[in-house]
DNA sequence: CAATCTATTTATAAAGC
DNA sequence: TGCTTTATAAATAGATT
């Protein structure tokens, strides 16, 4: 896709690979979005960069779809070893939940920090209006910050998603690409 | 990119939103595919159909992201016993009790930097005049936090390595593309 | 439905700022 | 690192089987 074709081989070059991926992980997140909006689907992403810098893109947000998927595992877990009184003996899902509260409650805690963000940044400015462009500086810092907090709890929970997902075959996970022809099984 | 150009807006025709999810999620998979091996980075995404039909893609398998985590945790040196072989003596509940712990602890410096936000903000207000040594001061704070928090989100990095770890008897839930085997570790 | 087949639209590799 | 631009490679909408 462009100038010239491109083997889908590591890209050697240190700069061009980084240009490459932030071009690419755009345009991937571009293709999520309009995927979920064109079929209203949920989509969570998390991409962790050649220097585990975490990315994250998610519809309508990474923590719902997690939810999502917990509750339907804790469904689909009859299947699997649960007592009389319907408690997992492993306490697994149990694990999982409570985890999945808590960083939901951390969530709670980003939000709550961005509004008193929020009201930091008035008062700054109303005192600061010399000290403008540092300002920005440090909200943006902040922001990235947050930011950054916000795609590790992301990576978290896509990676409960995919933990689960591969524990409950409940559904097709999907493989095939390209060329594999793989016939569902199970 | 087809005959027509499309709006990017809900399909409301059932038959033609399908047809068009399966293309377009296939699509995505092989672009995140590429984007994994190009840039050499890790990839995970769960989509879920209207019908909340689960669909998932993960690059390298779980296995390869839980060594690597492994490693990091090694060298911060987490209290955790691994054996040479690079396996720990079964205790996920021990596990997810970290990643608590962890989570928690997160928790709690974002409580603590909110309160930090609060006091800057009061000296800001007492101290109008001195507003550029106050701000700077409130730099300081701010790039304290964010090395504090990337910290913690370190060691929840590492936890999250565990839980991946101690999944790893299930399954793999990369079944990339090209049709990799997955080695069966018993 | 799923695979094929084009006409077109998009994404992007390269190069320059 | 982030935009632009431009030539090309890819993805895919719509139709067909």
């Amino acid at each position: 896709m462009g100038r010239r074709k491109i083997e889908i081989a590591t890209l050697k070059d240190p700069n061009t690979r980084q240009v490459t991926f932030s071009k690419r992980r755009t345009g991937l997140f571009k293709k999520a979005n309009e995927l979920s909006i064109l079929c209203g689907a949920e989509i969570a992403i998390v991409v962790f960069s050649i220097g585990n810098k975490p990315y994250s893109f998610g519809h309508p947000g990474v923590d719902v779809i997690a939810a999502k998927f917990l509750q339907e595992a804790a469904n689909s877990s009859d299947a699997k070893q649960i007592d009389a009184q319907g408690n997992n003996p492993s306490n697994e899902l149990g694990d999982m939940n409570r985890l999945n509260q808590q960083l939901s409650d951390v969530q709670t805690q980003i939000l709550e920090e961005e509004k008193k963000g929020a009201e930091h940044d008035e008062r700054l400015k109303q005192h600061q209006v010399t000290q403008l462009s540092q300002y920005k500086e440090l909200q943006a810092s902040y922001l990235e910050l947050q930011h950054r907090v916000k795609d590790y709890v992301n990576a978290i929970e896509v990676s409960e998603c995919m933990i689960l997902l591969a524990q409950e075959p409940v559904v097709g996970i999907t493989k095939q690409m390209t060329a594999t022809k793989r016939r569902k099984k199970n």
